[in-house]
Order: C-alpha cells, then sequence, then structure tokens
DNA sequence: CCTTAATGCGAATATCTATTCGCGTTCAAT
DNA sequence: ATTGAACGCGAATAGATATTCGCATTAAGG
C-alpha cells in the first residue's frame, strides 16, 4: 500500500475500491476489470485509487488478502475433526467448496480460473495446509497402524481434483447433476486416500 | 478464414501464420501475443495476416484446430486396447499426458492454463469423448457383471482431475517428483474406476 | 509479352488503459 | 479561526494493440 489512510473516510475508501475490484471481476470478467470501473464501482476518481494502491496489481492483491482471510474462516468453522466417517468428512469440504465457488456471484469461480496469472499462492498455500494438517490428524487417530507418509502428494494430487473438476463443472452448464458429482468425487477421494501406502491392505 | 489462399506461397504462408502463433504463445505467454510478434515470427506483415485470418482469434482458432489433430492422431497411436490391465491403461493414458504437456516447449501448458477464454471445446471434447468410448469398451470386456451407468460423470471427474493436477504440477518448481506423481494419480483413478456402482463389491 | 487479379506490405488509424500531476477541498491540531 | 498536512479529483499523458487501406509486387492465363 503506497501510504496509510490516516482518516476515517479514506479508510473507508481503500476498502470500498477491495470490493469495488471484486464487483468488477464477477461481473466483467478479469480482463475487462479496468482502474476506471473500479473507481467508478467504488463512487471514487481513478487519482484517488493510486494514493493508496501503487498499482492496479496491488489493488488485487488486497482483494485476495481479503478473500483468503474469509475461506480461513469458512474452513475454521467447519467442524470436520468431529466426523469419524473418511467419506462424511471428505463430503463435507466439497459441499463446502462447491459453496464458496457459488457464492459472490461467480467471483470465486472467476479467481480460480484465473489462477495461473495472480498472486493465488497464499490462498493455494491455505489450502494446502489446511487439508494436510486435517489428513494429519485424521490418520493419526484412525490408521495408527500404517502411517501414510506420502500424504503431501495424495493431498496435492486430491486438492487439485476436486478444486478444478468442480471449476469445470459450475463453468460449463449443469450438465451433470452437482449432487451425483459430489457424490461421486467423495467416492474417488475417500477411496483414494483410504487406501494403503503401497501394496495390499493389512 | 477470409479468403482462400490460392497459391502455393500463400498456403505456406497461412501455416507459417499458424505455426508462428504456437511460437509467440509459448514463448510470450498468451497475453503477451500480439499480431504484431506473430507477423514477425512468421516473417510477414501484419497486413497479410488478415488476408487470410479474419481476426487474431480467427488465428488462435486455426491453431487450436492444428493441435487438436495433433492430439487425435497421438491418442489413435496409443495402442491401449491391448492392455488388460486397468492399472496399467490409466499410467500409461497419463504418462501421454505428461509428455504432450511437455511437448512444443510448454505450449500446450499456456493454452490449458488459458482454456476458459481459448476456442478449447473442440479439443476437451476430443479428450473427453476418447476416453469414454475407451472405458466403455473396456468396461464391456471386463466388468460385464455390473455395468457401470455413470460412466460420463467418471469420465468427466476422472479427465478434468489428471488434466488440472498434471498442469498445476508442471507449473510449479518440480516441488514433487513426478514418478511418484504419476503412479498416485494412477492409483487414485484406477482405484476409483474399478469400483462397482454404488454399494459394495459382488 | 501483357493484362488482370491475387498477393503482400507497413505506415496510419482508432481505441483502450494504466498511471501521473497540479489544483482545489477537507480535516485536525493548535 | 488558522494553517499545514492529508485527501480527493479527473483531465492529460504515455504506451500498447488490433485492424484498415492505398499502393507496390507477383503470379498466371491468353
Amino acid at each position: 500500500m503506497r501510504k496509510q489512510p490516516r482518516q476515517k473516510r479514506s479508510r473507508e475508501m481503500v476498502k470500498a475500491l477491495v470490493e469495488a475490484t471484486g464487483q468488477c471481476i464477477q461481473r466483467h470478467g478479469l480482463d475487462d476489470t479496468t482502474t476506471a470501473r473500479i473507481a467508478e464501482q467504488a463512487g471514487v476518481s481513478v487519482g484517488s485509487l493510486y494514493q493508496y494502491f501503487g498499482d492496479k496489481d496491488a489493488l488485487i492483491a488486497a482483494l485476495l488478502d481479503r478473500l483468503a482471510e474469509d475461506i480461513a474462516a469458512g474452513l475454521r468453522r467447519l467442524p470436520l475433526m468431529a466426523v469419524t466417517d473418511l467419506g462424511e468428512m471428505v463430503h463435507r469440504s466439497i459441499r463446502f467448496g462447491f459453496s464458496v465457488l457459488r457464492s459472490r456471484d461467480g467471483l470465486y469461480l472467476e479467481l480460480v480460473r484465473n489462477w495461473h496469472r495472480l498472486p493465488t499462492n497464499r490462498v493455494v498455500d491455505l489450502l494446502q495446509q489446511h487439508f494436510m494438517e486435517l489428513s494429519r490428524l485424521y490418520f493419526l487417530r484412525h490408521y495408527r497402524d500404517y502411517p501414510i507418509e506420502n500424504l503431501e502428494v495424495r493431498v496435492f494430487i486430491v486438492t487439485n481434483s476436486v478444486l478444478f473438476t468442480m471449476v469445470r463443472h459450475v463453468s460449463q452448464g449443469d450438465l451433470i447433476d452437482e449432487e451425483e458429482l459430489a457424490r461421486e468425487l467423495t467416492r474417488m477421494v475417500a477411496g483414494y486416500l483410504g487406501q494403503p501406502p503401497q501394496g495390499d491392505p493389512p
């Protein structure tokens, strides 16, 4: 941030600008999100925008930071460790994922689509680490006999598989019933995560 | 295509332009692929470009058509139906996928990353239909007892999971060993596709 | 060879967009 | 109330890019 907003009105402007950035991306897509539109949507002038954000990217980065916090809060609110069934745990996570993707009128959808040209590392790491920790605890509790040593690879695979399959599905018309998709994704993921490390089951 | 190239030289120019488009996307990324650069790379002028392509998008569409043919040819060359083991079949498909993603110095990688703003439907349908047909035949042959009725959903899930997990992996530094990733992806996919439709195994 | 249509050219054009800057306004501390 | 700093503004700037168009060059048929 180029300058710290010292007065109340300017702090509100900063918040409005970040919010407006989200609105623009959601309504017009990332490509047609211009500084002019953002300023207009926020009800301020382009000049003011540059008072607190070094450039457009900084604004988008601020938006992503804010959304990352929202997601972190949402994840904390999910009481997944109380669940004892692996399938149930996965299914709830997937339903949470769908609800996030559908929220904010498709803002998240557009952001994930454009992940490769946005500073999404923080958000990605957040998800990765959350599910990593969750699985670690789960397997410590339920599979003490054969510890899963390649958990990181499994979590990487599972996270990306679910996320992008969901995005692809929501991006299309609903050619597939969402309930069924969630169920089948759960089957795949739970089946895979429940598999013993290398050869045959104990 | 705006006009049909009638003479030999102009037909070569059309080919060179499509090829140059691929080069530019691969070297500079889709965002920095300009008509000027494409023309320069092809060794012709911008004006000539518009003689045969209505606009930039038409040029990119032509590139995608050409690559779709290449992929179709590659798939036809894979003798997958000769394989009797599901895991082996999946593993070979995944290795083929990695080889395509790595070919042409990352051109495919950049195209898949930007799938949502490119006319990728033809290519996506191609892959989808190929693996759909492959699985249909495989399951007709091996699982005649419990036919899998939701094959389309499964193929959708599996195709997207593998494709985008691969893209995410190649986009990062190689934080994960590619051999291991291919092996684990295979485990997940083969395990899932081998599962009986709803409840318990027969 | 000569004509005519096809081909090729690239400077010029029309837009669009991020970013700046000088000026007027508002705030807050004294 | 005064004053200096913070704030807010939006026209102007600089740079980029897709697309066009009038003119030059080349090929092919007669």
